[in-house]
DNA sequence: CGCGAAGTTGACACGCCTCAACTGCAGTGG
DNA sequence: CCACTGCAGTTGAGGCGTGTCAACTTCGCG
């Protein structure tokens, strides 16, 4: 199997020169994890950047009463566990394969002495940092202050954005969507059903959308 | 009156030696703000950084809606506005001064000089986005899987511990921190009395809390 | 002292969660 | 290749938490 190259993923280092992002790429470690493994738990140290090379992440927190809530859906060139590669700490979440992943890691110490000799390193991670403060604050925003209809909306245009396509597929599991719409997979499923029957999306086949008025969707 | 030094308050610049700190000083543009004037609005420019010298600033958001949220409460020493300090852009949220507040200003190509001569602080930046978005994240996961009762207990306990005493003052008015735990300000004083009646707290004056049972706080 | 904002209290409605039963689908092994 | 099993998703009934609206009280400040 031809290992996967990581560093050039990541726009973390895309201002270096090749060579030097080879020489990043032979100080990776490799893993890679099959669909439902964990690749780490709260309460872990944290101390390794994680790249994801392929496949895709998902990263929830669980709360007392053990509901779950889904913070980021890692997919290629995505990555995570910076949070404390400066001081030492542990994880406060959980990454867990949604299928079969290749996941490269930089650990802390080597990771530090790379933002040390090249600076602008860390200028893209703190451009990096911002980004998802501020997708955070307009989500912790959105649940605090708007209905699930809203949300579940907001969120079909969103991702018909990405996609660049009025139709296409649920990238998640209903279950998933509901923890990361802050919500349950009925009421998910409901409140599609009744999108539809209004006319303004179509459920093609299983996670499978089709929005007919987007504009619709947009004013809730 | 004297002007409040804003550098030396901050973090952000404490591994600086006195007399780079003094020269930064002197880059500071400084502003005075009364009681409920707007520090800045969403949609403005977003080209300083902002230092609270003195007072107290709350940043929130608007929905769609007109509702509000309460995302950062900063006193003396807390900094904002460096999400785009890298890439033009504007604000997506609104400043506003709760009392007599004076604000330090450090506008981006200054900062940006800046933080190229000193590397340590892009660190220190990174270490505190570090630690708003772990602390976002655990806000977020609160306010989506646990209920109003829950999320104002775990507030009064994190207050408490702040101020490191049981009997302290609220630094909100109601109406804010209702929009901080995504509720109301009637569920607010409705959970107070339930648990002022049940023996968990008592209030003594207008936003003077007691705590007298805290594992009870503690479990929810 | 008096005004306006902040906070309180009550009645009420409704969105959404819960629980439970049922259906559909995918992977597995006989 | 088809039954078997288990999980994902759907649908229904019911109840609870919390938002809403309105009236009243209290607080803070000039």
């Amino acid at each position: 199997m031809p290992h996967h190259n990581c560093v050039s993923l990541v726009p973390l280092f895309s201002q270096l020169t090749e060579s030097e992002q080879a020489t990043i790429e032979s100080i990776v470690h490799r893993h890679h994890y099959q669909a439902g493994e964990t690749i780490f738990a709260a309460g872990d140290p944290m101390d390794a950047l994680m790249i994801v090379a392929s496949g895709q992440v998902k990263v929830f927190q669980l709360a007392a009463n053990g509901k779950e809530q889904l913070l980021y859906l890692l997919t290629t060139g995505d990555f995570d566990g910076e949070t404390a590669l400066f001081s030492q700490a542990n994880h406060n979440s959980f990454a867990q394969a949604l299928m079969p992943t290749q996941i490269c890691q930089i650990n802390r110490p080597e990771f530090q002495r790379l933002m040390q000799k090249y600076p602008t390193i860390s200028l893209n991670l703190l451009n990096e940092f911002g980004k998802r403060l501020t997708d955070l604050e307009k989500r912790t925003t959105k649940t605090a202050t708007t209905s699930v209809e809203s949300r579940l909306a907001d969120y079909l245009v969103e991702t018909a954005a990405q996609f660049e396509s009025q139709n296409f597929k649920l990238p998640l599991k209903k279950k998933d969507l509901a923890t990361y719409l802050g919500t349950t997979p009925e009421t998910i499923s409901r409140k599609l059903a009744e999108l539809e029957q209004r006319g303004i999306i179509t459920q093609t086949g299983s996670k499978q959308i089709q929005i007919n008025d987007e504009s619709a969707l947009e004013l809730l």
